[in-house]
RNA sequence: GGCGACGUACCCAAGUGGUUAAGGGGGAGGUCUGCAAAACCUCUAUGCAUCGGUUCGAAUCCGAUCGUCGCCUCCA
Protein backbone atom coordinates (compact mmCIF):
# COMPACT_ATOMS: atom_id res chain seq x y z
CA UNK A 1 0.00 0.00 0.00
CA UNK A 2 1.29 3.32 -1.23
CA UNK A 3 -1.31 5.63 -2.24
CA UNK A 4 0.53 9.25 -1.97
CA UNK A 5 -1.81 12.48 -1.97
CA UNK A 6 -1.19 15.80 -2.04
CA UNK A 7 -2.21 17.92 1.39
CA UNK A 8 -2.93 20.79 1.19
CA UNK A 9 -1.53 22.06 4.75
CA UNK A 10 1.84 21.24 3.19
CA UNK A 11 1.64 21.45 0.00
CA UNK A 12 3.48 18.08 -0.18
CA UNK A 13 2.53 14.66 -1.53
CA UNK A 14 2.49 12.13 1.50
CA UNK A 15 2.30 8.83 2.12
CA UNK A 16 -0.64 7.56 3.18
CA UNK A 17 0.00 5.68 6.72
CA UNK A 18 -3.30 5.70 8.54
CA UNK A 19 -2.62 6.31 12.26
CA UNK A 20 -4.92 2.96 12.86
CA UNK A 21 -3.05 0.57 11.42
CA UNK A 22 -4.89 -0.94 8.11
CA UNK A 23 -7.71 1.16 8.68
CA UNK A 24 -8.18 4.66 7.07
CA UNK A 25 -10.58 7.23 8.70
CA UNK A 26 -12.09 9.60 6.16
CA UNK A 27 -14.21 12.87 6.71
CA UNK A 28 -15.82 14.63 3.64
CA UNK A 29 -17.45 17.89 4.39
CA UNK A 30 -21.41 16.97 2.95
CA UNK A 31 -24.23 19.12 1.76
CA UNK A 32 -26.27 21.83 3.36
CA UNK A 33 -29.96 20.54 2.87
CA UNK A 34 -31.47 23.90 1.62
CA UNK A 35 -31.79 22.66 -1.59
CA UNK A 36 -30.80 20.39 -4.64
CA UNK A 37 -27.34 19.62 -4.99
CA UNK A 38 -26.04 20.22 -8.70
CA UNK A 39 -23.68 18.47 -10.34
CA UNK A 40 -20.43 20.41 -9.20
CA UNK A 41 -21.22 19.39 -5.12
CA UNK A 42 -21.21 15.70 -6.32
CA UNK A 43 -18.00 16.35 -8.26
CA UNK A 44 -16.74 16.48 -4.72
CA UNK A 45 -18.33 13.68 -3.44
CA UNK A 46 -17.89 11.62 -6.04
CA UNK A 47 -14.00 11.94 -5.79
CA UNK A 48 -14.12 11.27 -2.26
CA UNK A 49 -16.10 8.50 -3.23
CA UNK A 50 -13.43 7.36 -5.71
CA UNK A 51 -10.90 7.34 -2.97
CA UNK A 52 -12.93 5.17 -0.66
CA UNK A 53 -13.32 2.76 -3.31
CA UNK A 54 -10.07 2.58 -3.81
CA UNK A 55 -8.89 2.33 -0.34
CA UNK A 56 -11.39 -0.61 -0.28
CA UNK A 57 -10.24 -2.12 -2.91
CA UNK A 58 -6.77 -2.01 -1.73
CA UNK A 59 -8.00 -4.18 1.19
CA UNK A 60 -8.00 -1.13 3.87
CA UNK A 61 -11.04 -1.21 6.35
CA UNK A 62 -12.53 2.46 5.62
CA UNK A 63 -14.39 4.44 7.77
CA UNK A 64 -16.50 7.18 6.07
CA UNK A 65 -18.39 10.24 7.51
CA UNK A 66 -19.79 12.57 5.79
CA UNK A 67 -21.92 15.41 7.18
CA UNK A 68 -25.44 17.02 6.88
CA UNK A 69 -25.37 20.20 7.59
CA UNK A 70 -29.12 20.76 8.43
CA UNK A 71 -29.20 24.50 10.12
CA UNK A 72 -27.62 27.32 8.91
CA UNK A 73 -29.08 30.83 7.34
CA UNK A 74 -30.32 29.56 4.36
CA UNK A 75 -32.15 26.55 5.77
CA UNK A 76 -33.57 28.52 8.23
CA UNK A 77 -34.37 31.62 5.76
CA UNK A 78 -35.83 29.04 3.11
CA UNK A 79 -37.71 27.03 5.66
CA UNK A 80 -39.53 30.18 7.17
CA UNK A 81 -40.01 31.12 3.13
CA UNK A 82 -42.08 28.19 2.83
CA UNK A 83 -43.77 27.99 6.45
CA UNK A 84 -42.08 24.69 7.20
CA UNK A 85 -40.01 23.90 10.03
CA UNK A 86 -36.10 23.44 9.09
CA UNK A 87 -36.67 19.95 9.95
CA UNK A 88 -39.11 19.18 6.89
CA UNK A 89 -36.98 21.20 5.03
CA UNK A 90 -33.48 19.41 6.35
CA UNK A 91 -35.93 15.85 5.56
CA UNK A 92 -36.83 16.55 2.28
CA UNK A 93 -33.76 17.83 0.67
CA UNK A 94 -31.46 15.36 2.27
CA UNK A 95 -33.76 12.38 0.73
CA UNK A 96 -32.99 14.39 -2.22
CA UNK A 97 -29.37 13.93 -1.70
CA UNK A 98 -29.55 10.66 -0.62
CA UNK A 99 -31.48 9.53 -4.00
CA UNK A 100 -29.08 11.63 -6.43
CA UNK A 101 -26.02 10.43 -4.68
CA UNK A 102 -27.19 6.53 -5.29
CA UNK A 103 -28.30 7.31 -8.52
CA UNK A 104 -24.67 8.26 -9.32
CA UNK A 105 -23.48 5.08 -7.28
CA UNK A 106 -21.85 7.00 -4.92
CA UNK A 107 -20.80 4.33 -1.28
CA UNK A 108 -22.80 5.38 1.64
CA UNK A 109 -21.02 6.62 3.92
CA UNK A 110 -20.82 4.69 7.03
CA UNK A 111 -22.10 7.77 9.29
CA UNK A 112 -24.22 10.34 8.39
CA UNK A 113 -24.10 12.40 11.12
CA UNK A 114 -26.79 15.60 11.16
CA UNK A 115 -25.35 18.74 12.91
CA UNK A 116 -29.06 19.02 15.03
CA UNK A 117 -27.82 15.61 16.39
CA UNK A 118 -24.89 16.64 18.19
CA UNK A 119 -25.74 19.78 19.73
CA UNK A 120 -24.16 18.14 23.05
CA UNK A 121 -20.74 17.18 21.45
CA UNK A 122 -21.06 20.80 19.81
CA UNK A 123 -21.35 22.68 22.75
CA UNK A 124 -19.06 20.85 24.93
CA UNK A 125 -15.82 21.32 22.10
CA UNK A 126 -17.36 25.16 22.75
CA UNK A 127 -17.25 24.94 26.46
CA UNK A 128 -13.60 23.70 26.12
CA UNK A 129 -12.53 26.72 23.59
CA UNK A 130 -14.03 28.89 26.34
CA UNK A 131 -11.98 27.57 29.29
CA UNK A 132 -8.60 27.34 27.20
CA UNK A 133 -8.95 31.12 26.59
CA UNK A 134 -9.70 30.65 22.50
CA UNK A 135 -13.10 31.85 22.61
CA UNK A 136 -15.03 34.55 24.07
CA UNK A 137 -18.99 35.43 24.67
CA UNK A 138 -20.46 38.38 23.16
CA UNK A 139 -23.95 40.63 25.07
CA UNK A 140 -26.12 38.82 22.14
CA UNK A 141 -25.25 35.26 23.24
CA UNK A 142 -22.63 34.85 20.95
CA UNK A 143 -19.35 32.99 21.14
CA UNK A 144 -16.53 33.83 18.59
CA UNK A 145 -13.47 31.95 18.00
CA UNK A 146 -10.62 34.38 19.10
CA UNK A 147 -8.32 34.17 15.86
CA UNK A 148 -5.29 36.20 17.91
CA UNK A 149 -4.96 33.02 20.67
CA UNK A 150 -3.55 30.84 17.82
CA UNK A 151 -1.02 31.91 15.27
CA UNK A 152 -1.08 29.28 13.33
CA UNK A 153 -4.28 30.62 11.63
CA UNK A 154 -4.27 31.01 8.37
CA UNK A 155 -1.64 28.39 7.23
CA UNK A 156 -4.16 26.07 5.52
CA UNK A 157 -5.38 28.86 3.30
CA UNK A 158 -1.71 30.16 2.77
CA UNK A 159 -3.40 33.58 4.15
CA UNK A 160 -1.82 36.18 5.74
CA UNK A 161 -4.65 36.81 8.89
CA UNK A 162 -3.15 41.11 8.75
CA UNK A 163 -3.75 40.95 5.30
CA UNK A 164 -7.39 39.70 5.04
CA UNK A 165 -9.33 42.51 3.43
CA UNK A 166 -11.77 44.25 6.07
CA UNK A 167 -14.90 45.88 4.94
CA UNK A 168 -15.39 43.73 1.10
CA UNK A 169 -16.54 40.58 2.57
CA UNK A 170 -15.82 40.29 6.17
CA UNK A 171 -18.85 42.50 8.03
CA UNK A 172 -18.13 45.39 9.88
CA UNK A 173 -18.93 43.87 13.55
CA UNK A 174 -22.33 43.75 14.28
CA UNK A 175 -21.78 41.35 17.29
CA UNK A 176 -19.38 43.65 19.17
CA UNK A 177 -16.66 41.01 18.05
CA UNK A 178 -12.83 41.75 19.36
CA UNK A 179 -11.27 41.73 16.32
CA UNK A 180 -13.83 41.64 13.03
CA UNK A 181 -11.73 38.32 11.70
CA UNK A 182 -13.19 36.53 14.85
CA UNK A 183 -15.78 33.63 13.56
CA UNK A 184 -18.67 32.39 15.13
CA UNK A 185 -18.55 29.54 17.22
CA UNK A 186 -21.93 29.86 18.57
CA UNK A 187 -24.98 32.31 17.46
CA UNK A 188 -27.00 33.88 20.32
CA UNK A 189 -30.66 33.37 19.91
CA UNK A 190 -32.86 35.26 17.69
CA UNK A 191 -36.55 35.81 17.34
CA UNK A 192 -37.96 33.81 14.93
CA UNK A 193 -34.65 31.37 14.49
CA UNK A 194 -35.01 27.91 16.35
CA UNK A 195 -32.89 27.55 19.14
CA UNK A 196 -31.29 25.14 21.40
CA UNK A 197 -31.62 25.21 25.08
CA UNK A 198 -27.97 24.36 26.41
CA UNK A 199 -24.97 24.34 28.79
CA UNK A 200 -23.64 27.50 26.81
CA UNK A 201 -27.04 28.82 26.81
CA UNK A 202 -29.90 29.94 24.35
CA UNK A 203 -28.41 30.26 20.59
CA UNK A 204 -27.32 27.57 17.55
CA UNK A 205 -24.00 26.27 16.44
CA UNK A 206 -21.93 28.37 13.93
CA UNK A 207 -20.98 26.83 10.89
CA UNK A 208 -17.78 25.30 11.02
CA UNK A 209 -18.18 24.02 14.27
CA UNK A 210 -20.11 21.26 13.66
CA UNK A 211 -17.33 19.62 11.41
CA UNK A 212 -15.01 19.84 14.33
CA UNK A 213 -17.50 18.20 16.69
CA UNK A 214 -18.91 15.31 14.28
CA UNK A 215 -15.58 14.32 12.93
CA UNK A 216 -13.80 13.94 16.05
CA UNK A 217 -17.15 11.96 17.90
CA UNK A 218 -17.08 9.84 15.05
CA UNK A 219 -13.47 9.32 14.36
CA UNK A 220 -11.35 10.34 16.87
CA UNK A 221 -9.27 13.94 17.75
CA UNK A 222 -6.88 13.11 15.03
CA UNK A 223 -7.99 10.80 11.72
CA UNK A 224 -6.20 10.58 8.53
CA UNK A 225 -7.64 11.99 5.33
CA UNK A 226 -10.30 15.18 5.63
CA UNK A 227 -11.59 15.87 1.65
CA UNK A 228 -13.92 18.88 0.23
CA UNK A 229 -13.94 21.14 -2.31
CA UNK A 230 -11.18 24.16 -3.01
CA UNK A 231 -14.12 26.41 -1.80
CA UNK A 232 -13.81 25.37 1.83
CA UNK A 233 -10.19 25.93 2.03
CA UNK A 234 -10.93 29.52 3.70
CA UNK A 235 -12.53 30.07 6.07
CA UNK A 236 -14.63 26.53 6.48
CA UNK A 237 -11.38 24.22 7.02
CA UNK A 238 -9.37 26.77 8.36
CA UNK A 239 -11.65 27.21 11.02
CA UNK A 240 -12.11 23.73 11.92
CA UNK A 241 -8.17 23.32 12.10
CA UNK A 242 -7.78 26.00 14.53
CA UNK A 243 -10.65 25.33 16.99
CA UNK A 244 -10.25 21.63 16.57
CA UNK A 245 -6.33 21.73 17.55
CA UNK A 246 -7.45 24.68 20.16
CA UNK A 247 -10.01 22.16 21.80
CA UNK A 248 -7.35 19.32 21.86
CA UNK A 249 -4.37 20.25 21.66
CA UNK A 250 -3.78 17.51 19.07
CA UNK A 251 -3.15 16.75 15.30
CA UNK A 252 -6.54 17.12 13.78
CA UNK A 253 -5.98 15.87 10.30
CA UNK A 254 -2.83 14.24 8.30
CA UNK A 255 -4.36 14.45 5.22
CA UNK A 256 -6.31 17.41 4.00
CA UNK A 257 -7.41 16.84 0.28
CA UNK A 258 -9.36 19.37 -2.35
CA UNK A 259 -11.22 19.31 -5.16
CA UNK A 260 -10.68 22.02 -8.16
CA UNK A 261 -14.40 22.80 -9.08
CA UNK A 262 -16.13 22.18 -12.02
CA UNK A 263 -17.14 25.10 -14.55
CA UNK A 264 -19.69 25.49 -16.54
CA UNK A 265 -19.76 28.23 -19.43
CA UNK A 266 -16.15 29.05 -18.18
CA UNK A 267 -17.28 30.01 -14.39
CA UNK A 268 -17.72 27.58 -11.57
CA UNK A 269 -20.77 26.15 -11.03
CA UNK A 270 -22.57 28.06 -7.80
CA UNK A 271 -25.98 28.20 -6.36
CA UNK A 272 -25.68 31.60 -5.80
CA UNK A 273 -24.97 32.71 -9.23
CA UNK A 274 -27.89 29.78 -10.68
CA UNK A 275 -25.35 28.55 -13.28
CA UNK A 276 -26.03 25.14 -12.09
CA UNK A 277 -26.92 21.69 -13.52
CA UNK A 278 -28.56 19.57 -10.98
CA UNK A 279 -28.62 15.77 -10.92
CA UNK A 280 -32.06 14.68 -11.38
CA UNK A 281 -32.94 17.26 -14.14
CA UNK A 282 -30.33 15.71 -15.99
CA UNK A 283 -31.48 11.83 -15.19
CA UNK A 284 -35.06 13.55 -15.72
CA UNK A 285 -33.70 14.44 -19.72
CA UNK A 286 -32.87 11.01 -19.92
CA UNK A 287 -29.12 10.99 -19.41
CA UNK A 288 -27.66 8.50 -18.28
CA UNK A 289 -26.47 8.20 -14.08
CA UNK A 290 -23.51 5.74 -15.54
CA UNK A 291 -22.52 8.94 -17.98
CA UNK A 292 -22.81 11.42 -15.59
CA UNK A 293 -20.53 9.65 -12.80
CA UNK A 294 -18.08 8.70 -15.38
CA UNK A 295 -18.02 12.62 -16.78
CA UNK A 296 -17.06 13.57 -12.97
CA UNK A 297 -15.24 11.46 -12.11
CA UNK A 298 -12.83 10.90 -15.25
CA UNK A 299 -10.99 14.25 -14.75
CA UNK A 300 -7.90 14.34 -11.98
CA UNK A 301 -10.00 15.76 -8.90
CA UNK A 302 -7.26 18.44 -8.73
CA UNK A 303 -7.57 19.88 -12.25
CA UNK A 304 -10.63 22.42 -13.44
CA UNK A 305 -13.82 20.07 -14.98
CA UNK A 306 -15.05 22.20 -17.64
CA UNK A 307 -18.63 20.28 -18.00
CA UNK A 308 -20.35 20.52 -21.07
CA UNK A 309 -22.97 18.54 -23.00
CA UNK A 310 -20.66 16.92 -24.81
CA UNK A 311 -18.62 15.25 -22.94
CA UNK A 312 -22.09 13.18 -21.23
CA UNK A 313 -22.31 11.69 -25.41
CA UNK A 314 -18.52 10.89 -25.31
CA UNK A 315 -18.69 9.45 -21.54
CA UNK A 316 -21.60 7.55 -23.18
CA UNK A 317 -19.77 6.13 -26.17
CA UNK A 318 -16.62 5.33 -23.96
CA UNK A 319 -19.57 3.33 -21.71
CA UNK A 320 -21.06 1.25 -24.50
CA UNK A 321 -17.53 0.23 -25.62
CA UNK A 322 -16.98 -1.47 -22.02
CA UNK A 323 -20.40 -2.89 -22.36
CA UNK A 324 -19.84 -4.26 -25.57
CA UNK A 325 -16.79 -6.43 -24.60
CA UNK A 326 -18.58 -7.61 -21.31
CA UNK A 327 -21.58 -9.09 -23.56
CA UNK A 328 -19.63 -10.29 -26.03
CA UNK A 329 -17.21 -11.53 -23.17
CA UNK A 330 -20.62 -13.53 -21.93
CA UNK A 331 -21.28 -14.84 -25.17
CA UNK A 332 -17.65 -16.12 -26.10
CA UNK A 333 -17.82 -19.79 -25.92
CA UNK A 334 -14.48 -21.83 -27.66
CA UNK A 335 -13.31 -25.17 -26.57
CA UNK A 336 -9.49 -24.45 -27.23
CA UNK A 337 -6.74 -24.13 -25.03
CA UNK A 338 -5.87 -21.22 -22.75
CA UNK A 339 -4.66 -18.08 -23.82
CA UNK A 340 -0.78 -18.28 -22.73
CA UNK A 341 -0.53 -14.54 -22.69
CA UNK A 342 -3.64 -13.33 -20.70
CA UNK A 343 -2.27 -14.18 -17.72
CA UNK A 344 0.46 -11.14 -18.14
CA UNK A 345 -2.32 -9.24 -19.76
CA UNK A 346 -4.18 -8.92 -16.77
CA UNK A 347 -1.10 -8.34 -14.05
CA UNK A 348 0.01 -5.90 -16.33
CA UNK A 349 -3.53 -4.13 -16.57
CA UNK A 350 -4.10 -4.66 -12.97
CA UNK A 351 -0.10 -2.95 -12.82
CA UNK A 352 -0.79 0.19 -14.40
CA UNK A 353 -4.42 1.08 -12.82
CA UNK A 354 -2.60 0.59 -9.41
CA UNK A 355 -0.23 2.67 -10.69
CA UNK A 356 -1.59 5.55 -11.92
CA UNK A 357 -4.31 5.66 -9.19
CA UNK A 358 -1.60 5.59 -6.09
CA UNK A 359 0.19 8.57 -7.50
CA UNK A 360 -2.71 10.42 -5.64
CA UNK A 361 -5.83 9.23 -7.46
CA UNK A 362 -4.63 9.82 -11.08
CA UNK A 363 -8.04 8.85 -13.12
CA UNK A 364 -6.53 9.01 -16.46
CA UNK A 365 -3.54 6.99 -16.73
CA UNK A 366 -5.87 4.25 -15.44
CA UNK A 367 -8.56 4.59 -17.49
CA UNK A 368 -6.19 4.39 -20.34
CA UNK A 369 -4.97 1.36 -19.03
CA UNK A 370 -8.29 -0.26 -18.83
CA UNK A 371 -9.09 0.82 -22.18
CA UNK A 372 -6.05 -0.68 -23.35
CA UNK A 373 -6.60 -3.92 -22.25
CA UNK A 374 -10.23 -3.67 -23.84
CA UNK A 375 -8.31 -3.30 -26.95
CA UNK A 376 -6.52 -6.13 -26.30
CA UNK A 377 -9.19 -8.35 -25.29
CA UNK A 378 -10.81 -7.55 -27.96
CA UNK A 379 -8.26 -8.94 -30.78
CA UNK A 380 -8.23 -11.62 -28.41
CA UNK A 381 -11.68 -12.52 -29.01
CA UNK A 382 -11.29 -11.45 -32.66
CA UNK A 383 -8.46 -14.14 -33.33
CA UNK A 384 -10.20 -16.67 -31.16
CA UNK A 385 -7.42 -17.70 -29.26
CA UNK A 386 -9.19 -17.35 -25.37
CA UNK A 387 -10.98 -19.96 -24.34
CA UNK A 388 -14.24 -20.23 -22.61
CA UNK A 389 -13.30 -20.27 -19.30
CA UNK A 390 -10.57 -17.43 -20.28
CA UNK A 391 -13.51 -14.93 -21.28
CA UNK A 392 -15.00 -15.59 -17.62
CA UNK A 393 -11.48 -14.66 -16.08
CA UNK A 394 -11.34 -11.40 -18.31
CA UNK A 395 -14.76 -10.75 -17.25
CA UNK A 396 -14.31 -11.24 -13.58
CA UNK A 397 -10.80 -9.16 -13.65
CA UNK A 398 -12.92 -5.90 -15.19
CA UNK A 399 -15.68 -6.31 -12.62
CA UNK A 400 -13.34 -6.00 -9.92
CA UNK A 401 -11.32 -2.82 -11.49
CA UNK A 402 -15.02 -1.62 -11.65
CA UNK A 403 -15.38 -1.57 -7.86
CA UNK A 404 -13.26 1.12 -7.80
CA UNK A 405 -14.86 2.66 -10.66
CA UNK A 406 -18.11 2.39 -10.52
CA UNK A 407 -19.01 2.87 -14.56
CA UNK A 408 -19.97 -0.67 -14.99
CA UNK A 409 -23.44 -2.38 -16.63
CA UNK A 410 -25.86 -3.00 -14.29
CA UNK A 411 -25.43 -6.46 -12.85
CA UNK A 412 -29.32 -7.35 -12.61
CA UNK A 413 -30.09 -6.35 -16.48
CA UNK A 414 -31.54 -9.30 -17.90
CA UNK A 415 -35.21 -8.31 -16.67
CA UNK A 416 -36.40 -9.34 -20.65
CA UNK A 417 -40.04 -9.29 -20.71
CA UNK A 418 -41.61 -12.67 -22.15
CA UNK A 419 -42.59 -10.55 -25.65
CA UNK A 420 -38.72 -9.35 -26.44
CA UNK A 421 -37.97 -13.04 -25.55
CA UNK A 422 -40.02 -13.91 -28.23
CA UNK A 423 -39.10 -11.33 -30.82
CA UNK A 424 -35.18 -12.49 -30.10
CA UNK A 425 -35.98 -16.36 -30.57
CA UNK A 426 -38.05 -15.27 -33.73
CA UNK A 427 -35.27 -13.82 -35.05
CA UNK A 428 -32.87 -16.29 -34.17
CA UNK A 429 -34.95 -18.39 -36.35
CA UNK A 430 -35.89 -16.32 -38.92
CA UNK A 431 -31.85 -16.21 -39.40
CA UNK A 432 -31.56 -19.90 -39.45
CA UNK A 433 -33.93 -20.01 -41.94
CA UNK A 434 -31.81 -17.12 -43.76
CA UNK A 435 -34.80 -15.10 -43.85
CA UNK A 436 -33.00 -11.57 -44.09
CA UNK A 437 -36.10 -9.14 -44.64
CA UNK A 438 -37.84 -11.04 -41.15
CA UNK A 439 -34.62 -11.11 -39.41
CA UNK A 440 -33.79 -7.12 -40.60
CA UNK A 441 -37.16 -6.66 -39.67
CA UNK A 442 -37.44 -7.76 -36.03
CA UNK A 443 -34.27 -6.52 -35.23
CA UNK A 444 -35.78 -3.00 -36.24
CA UNK A 445 -38.39 -3.51 -33.77
CA UNK A 446 -36.10 -4.60 -31.04
CA UNK A 447 -34.42 -1.29 -31.30
CA UNK A 448 -37.40 0.59 -31.01
CA UNK A 449 -37.59 -1.29 -27.48
CA UNK A 450 -33.83 -0.15 -26.61
CA UNK A 451 -32.48 -3.58 -27.62
CA UNK A 452 -29.07 -4.15 -29.77
CA UNK A 453 -28.89 -7.31 -31.32
CA UNK A 454 -25.55 -8.35 -32.48
CA UNK A 455 -24.96 -10.91 -34.57
CA UNK A 456 -21.98 -13.19 -33.83
CA UNK A 457 -19.69 -16.15 -34.87
CA UNK A 458 -21.08 -16.94 -30.97
CA UNK A 459 -24.53 -16.48 -32.03
CA UNK A 460 -26.89 -13.65 -31.82
CA UNK A 461 -26.15 -11.09 -29.29
CA UNK A 462 -27.87 -8.56 -27.36
CA UNK A 463 -27.39 -5.89 -24.79
CA UNK A 464 -29.35 -3.11 -24.09
CA UNK A 465 -28.79 0.63 -25.53
CA UNK A 466 -28.88 3.51 -22.78
CA UNK A 467 -29.81 6.98 -23.37
CA UNK A 468 -26.90 9.34 -22.94
CA UNK A 469 -28.22 12.13 -24.69
CA UNK A 470 -30.54 14.59 -23.34
C1' G B 1 -4.05 44.50 -4.40
C1' G B 2 -2.51 39.38 -2.02
C1' C B 3 -2.43 34.08 -2.81
C1' G B 4 -3.14 29.84 -6.03
C1' A B 5 -4.37 26.75 -10.36
C1' C B 6 -4.13 26.44 -15.52
C1' G B 7 -3.29 27.07 -21.29
C1' U B 8 -1.36 19.98 -25.26
C1' A B 9 -5.35 17.74 -31.93
C1' C B 10 -12.03 19.10 -33.98
C1' C B 11 -13.82 18.09 -28.36
C1' C B 12 -12.44 15.95 -23.40
C1' A B 13 -7.69 14.78 -21.49
C1' A B 14 -2.55 12.16 -19.98
C1' G B 15 2.46 13.18 -20.17
C1' U B 16 6.50 17.55 -15.96
C1' G B 17 14.12 16.69 -18.99
C1' G B 18 15.87 11.74 -23.19
C1' U B 19 12.84 6.04 -27.94
C1' U B 20 7.51 7.19 -32.89
C1' A B 21 3.42 13.27 -27.48
C1' A B 22 -1.25 8.09 -23.51
C1' G B 23 -6.46 7.15 -23.42
C1' G B 24 -11.73 8.39 -24.61
C1' G B 25 -15.00 10.84 -28.11
C1' G B 26 -15.53 12.60 -33.12
C1' G B 27 -13.96 12.26 -38.40
C1' A B 28 -11.75 9.56 -43.00
C1' G B 29 -10.43 4.91 -45.27
C1' G B 30 -10.18 -0.48 -44.89
C1' U B 31 -11.10 -5.81 -42.95
C1' C B 32 -15.04 -8.96 -41.26
C1' U B 33 -20.59 -9.44 -42.19
C1' G B 34 -26.46 -11.78 -46.22
C1' C B 35 -26.94 -6.40 -44.78
C1' A B 36 -25.83 -4.11 -40.40
C1' A B 37 -23.83 -3.49 -35.62
C1' A B 38 -19.85 -4.53 -32.65
C1' A B 39 -14.78 -5.49 -33.10
C1' C B 40 -10.05 -5.06 -35.40
C1' C B 41 -6.41 -2.38 -38.78
C1' U B 42 -4.59 2.39 -40.98
C1' C B 43 -4.83 7.65 -40.88
C1' U B 44 -6.39 12.29 -38.10
C1' A B 45 -0.56 17.54 -33.04
C1' U B 46 7.42 17.51 -36.60
C1' G B 47 4.24 19.92 -32.44
C1' C B 48 2.38 21.38 -26.64
C1' A B 49 -0.56 29.93 -25.58
C1' U B 50 3.59 33.46 -27.26
C1' C B 51 8.64 35.16 -27.02
C1' G B 52 13.33 34.56 -24.94
C1' G B 53 16.83 31.64 -21.85
C1' U B 54 19.33 27.12 -19.51
C1' U B 55 20.80 22.24 -21.63
C1' C B 56 24.03 17.61 -25.85
C1' G B 57 18.59 17.37 -25.48
C1' A B 58 12.60 21.16 -23.23
C1' A B 59 5.43 20.16 -23.75
C1' U B 60 8.32 19.30 -19.23
C1' C B 61 13.24 23.67 -15.98
C1' C B 62 13.91 29.41 -15.68
C1' G B 63 12.19 34.49 -17.09
C1' A B 64 8.81 37.68 -19.49
C1' U B 65 4.26 38.46 -22.09
C1' C B 66 -0.83 37.26 -23.37
C1' G B 67 -5.22 34.65 -21.92
C1' U B 68 -8.61 31.67 -18.63
C1' C B 69 -10.30 30.24 -13.81
C1' G B 70 -10.48 30.12 -8.43
C1' C B 71 -9.82 31.83 -3.15
C1' C B 72 -9.17 36.36 0.01
C1' U B 73 -15.44 35.11 6.14
C1' C B 74 -22.48 32.54 1.54
C1' C B 75 -19.96 28.42 -1.16
C1' A B 76 -18.72 21.32 -2.99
Amino acid sequence: MTLRLLDTLSGQQRELVPLETGHVRIYSCGPTVYGPAHIGNFRSFLFADLLVRYLRYRGLRVTWVMNITDIDDKIIRGAAAQEITIGEMAKHWTDRFLADAAALRMTPPDVLPRATEHIPEITTLIASLLERDHAYRTEDGSIFFRIASWPAYGRLARLDPEQLRVGERVEADEYGKDDVRDFALWKGPKLGEPTFSTLLGEGRPGWHIECSAMSMKHLGPSFDIHTGAVDLIFPHHEDELAQSEAATGLPFVQTWLHCAHLQMAGSKMAKSTGNIERVGDLLGRGISARALRYVLIAVHYRAPLNYVDASLVAAGSALERLDALLAALAAYREDGPDDSGLADLIAGTRAGFERALDDDLKIAPALAVLFDCVREVNRRIDARTLSTADAEIVTSFLHNLDRVLGIGPDPVDDGLTPDMEALLEARAAARTGRNWSESDRLRDELAQHGIVVEDTRDGQRWRRLEEHHG
